[in-house]
This record gives structure tokens, C-alpha cells and sequence, in this order.
DNA sequence: TCACTATATTCGCATATACCCATATGGTTA
DNA sequence: TAACCATATGGGTATATGCGAATATAGTGA
């Protein structure tokens, strides 16, 4: 299991795989924003916020300008986010097969 | 940050977050297939693919049947599954915006 | 220059993850 | 029943993650 192109497709869904990321992502897709306003929206330290930010930034999901002595994040791969989003928040049911039909799908086995 | 509903979808994404993980679901998605399959398909310790399955199991991502001393795996949540290949295999590009765009977009401090 | 604001980073720690190897469980077949 | 297959799980270990608290860096404005 060395596939490359794998590999960084999980390390995509991992770094977005987290509650407060995502939070921070719903934020940001609204408009950019500034760390403090993102630890005021979402009650939580301001280093964990910078930290968050950071790990979505390394994987090129969101970038910031300068304005000041402040950093405005947004979102830099909008459809990303935008297909994130839409997708965690689709409705995925479970469908339960009976064992006759996976049994003979399954039948591969030299 | 106690939102359970984006607890509830990192949660979910962080299993699907595995470059093996996600190459058992690329198996999976093309029909169902016991532990031993997927072992010799990708080429990993029997332990590890176990291990794995039951991860997946655990979101109720896939689920198995029994076939003799086989448990034939398959994809319990298809739309989920055919979304999130589709989703990863997206292309995303960057867009880096000015810093006046995003500097005005930000103004929301009081 | 000095106090203040905004942000990033380091440290220490607790917890989670993934892996390998070995073993347990239970069906299968000779 | 005995050897064998398929699968799951426990032990041990290395590594990664996330967090709070404290600190560092740098811009701002009096």
C-alpha cells in the first residue's frame, strides 16, 4: 500500500476530518475572517484556532492576507469547501443486502 | 466547540480518512469481497484489513454476510461511498483572491 | 518609545492511532 | 477427530494528534 495518489487523498480528508475545522470552514465560506473573529464566533482559545488555520493552510484550503497587524483567512479552493460541505451534510442511508447476493458477488475466490 | 452534528461528521470522515480505507472501498464499490480477497488484492497483512473493515464496520460504512467460515464484505451506504470517491477524485483548483477583496469581505470587527 | 493588539509557536502532557506478531475462535473437510 | 482455513483480537510499541498555558513576534497608535 504505497499509492501516492491515495496517500494524499486521505491526508486531504484527514486534515478536514475535524470538528473544529469544519466549524472554522462553515465560518470562512460565509466570508473571510480575521483569528479573532473566528475564536469569537466559535468560543475556543485563539492558539488552537491559529493552529486549526494553519493545518488547513498547509494543505492549501484556505490562505489569509494581511491587513495590519491581522490576518484575514478565506477560503482559497472554494469548490473544495463547497463540496465538503455539501457532502457531510448528505443524507446516506443504509441499505443491508441480503446474504444470497453478496454471497455470489463475493464468489471470486480461485 | 460541543457541536455533536460536526463531531458526528469528522467523525465520520476521519474513518474514511485512510489511504487503505480507502482503497478497501474502491474495492469494495465493485462488489463484495471477503477478507482473504482484499488481503491478496492489496497486498497487506490480514490483520491490518480486519482491522479496517471493523473501523468501517464501526460507521456502518460497509457490513458483511456470512458464507461459511468467509464473511463476504459490501458497501452498506453506496451513495456515501459512490459521493466520496466522486468527491476525492474532484479537481479543486486554487483562487487566490487580492488582499483588497478580501480585506473589505473581512470588515466586520466592532 | 511604550503599552496594546493580533497572531504564531513552543512545551508538556494525555490520548489515539496504526502497525506487527502472535494467538484465539470457529467453520470446513479429509 | 485432526489438520486446515478464514477471521478477529490482544500485546507491545512507535508515532501522531490535540489541547491549554505560556511565550515569542510583529504591527499599531498614543
Amino acid at each position: 500500500m504505497q499509492d501516492l495518489d491515495l496517500r494524499q487523498k486521505a491526508e486531504l480528508l484527514r486534515v478536514l476530518a475535524h470538528p473544529t475545522r469544519l466549524a472554522i470552514l462553515e465560518e470562512l465560506a460565509t466570508g473571510a475572517k480575521c483569528v479573532t473573529d473566528i475564536q469569537d464566533l466559535l468560543d475556543i482559545p485563539q492558539s488552537n484556532v491559529s493552529r486549526h488555520l494553519s493545518a488547513l493552510r498547509r494543505e492549501h484550503i484556505v490562505d489569509f492576507r494581511e491587513d495590519g497587524n491581522m490576518r484575514c483567512y478565506y477560503v482559497m479552493r472554494p469548490k473544495l469547501v463547497k463540496g465538503l460541505l455539501r457532502f457531510i451534510s448528505g443524507d446516506y442511508p443504509a441499505v443491508p443486502r441480503s446474504a444470497d447476493s453478496v454471497r455470489r458477488e463475493g464468489k471470486r475466490r480461485g
